[in-house]
DNA sequence: TTTTAATATATGTATTGTCATATATGCAAC
DNA sequence: GTTGCATATATGACAATACATATATTAAAA
């Protein structure tokens, strides 16, 4: 569902092209909120073509089998539509919470290291959030309307990670104080 | 493979038990980090029996055709072992954020009713962990190590929501400022 | 010149999850 | 007594995703 709107959206600012480049697209831009490998946008291009969503041409110019992908006037409706809905709040998926939860089954020293090796993982994303806005930055002479709603995003993502990083120094805190 | 080990987890910490009762379990329980319907529970029971994580029996005290479920030996290893592993940095999936980064193709005025409608829904759900917080210190009698994990996940449960909220009220007025 | 990396598309398979549906018991309310 | 709800298990169908694999071209590096 989500992945479908992806596509369509990247399509819809930054004009046809290959599936290949909706993957670096998708790389370069709303990686922060949605990944999905190769396969996935290929199969996904298909169903956006049968939907008539998205119309294919082949790229006459290169010997490699290119294909060109573009929106159509069908697949802008559909894509604003989808914008327009509701939000909803999901059921959170954290595999990571999911084994702090039961680790009561396990020494205490090794949930140290556990949230040790978290908050520095977490530390390293911070960081590569923070040289996105660079590419933001770039973005926004071309598309100056769209980059203030990629910021938006990648400071929620910042925020995120700002309150998981403080929340492990906080819980390593206390697990500190309960070995005394 | 999570759900696996939050189904180990369960029997684990609250003894033998029917899927449905598994299920109930969840709810109240790590409902905050993890989800699951009925026939994926059954399903990854089966799976469990196959492995020998789990055994089954059939209650004979019922007509009902209940079957209870016992974790293993070998599953309070797999378990353990599970719980032991290093912590990794998943993909994020925000279905909602994919939406607001693409949302420059719709008007703001629609952008901010969304954001006021995520807001009021994140605060219902702030609400409701924290009304779980004493669920959990009712556990906490009988299982007091336990509860510390359980609480610490909650934690950041609310943490995140916190975050969220803030981020909600200072997008609507970066919106508003851009209007003027 | 050969090898490596990037470009480019595509399928097969397995896993996970969602939703619908089917079936049957036990119990309480009406 | 029957209606409705909670208890209880299970399967079929479908969608999304992940991972492996296959194939071929182009360009740069060794």
């Amino acid at each position: 569902m989500a992945l479908k709107f992806a596509i369509l959206g990247i399509l819809a600012d930054f004009g046809p092209q290959s599936g290949y480049d909706v993957k670096s697209m998708f790389e370069q831009g709303p990686s922060h909120v949605w990944t999905a490998d190769l396969s996935q946008i290929y199969r996904t291009l298909s169903n956006l073509v049968s939907e008539q969503f998205v119309k294919v041409e082949e790229d006459t110019d290169s010997a490699r089998g290119r294909k060109v992908y573009s929106i159509t006037s069908e697949g802008v409706a559909a894509l604003k539509n989808w914008l327009s809905e509701d939000y909803e709040i999901l059921p959170v998926r954290e595999p990571g919470l999911l084994r702090l939860y039961f680790s009561s089954h396990i020494p205490p020293k090794r949930v140290k290291e556990q949230l040790r090796t978290l908050k520095s993982q977490l530390e390293v994303s911070h960081a590569e959030y923070i040289s996105m806005t660079d590419a933001i930055q770039h973005g926004a002479q071309y598309k100056p309307q769209a980059a203030i709603y990629w910021q938006f995003t990648l400071d929620m993502g910042l925020q995120w990670l700002q309150a998981y990083i403080d929340w492990c120094e906080k819980t390593l805190e206390k697990l500190e104080e309960l070995d005394q």
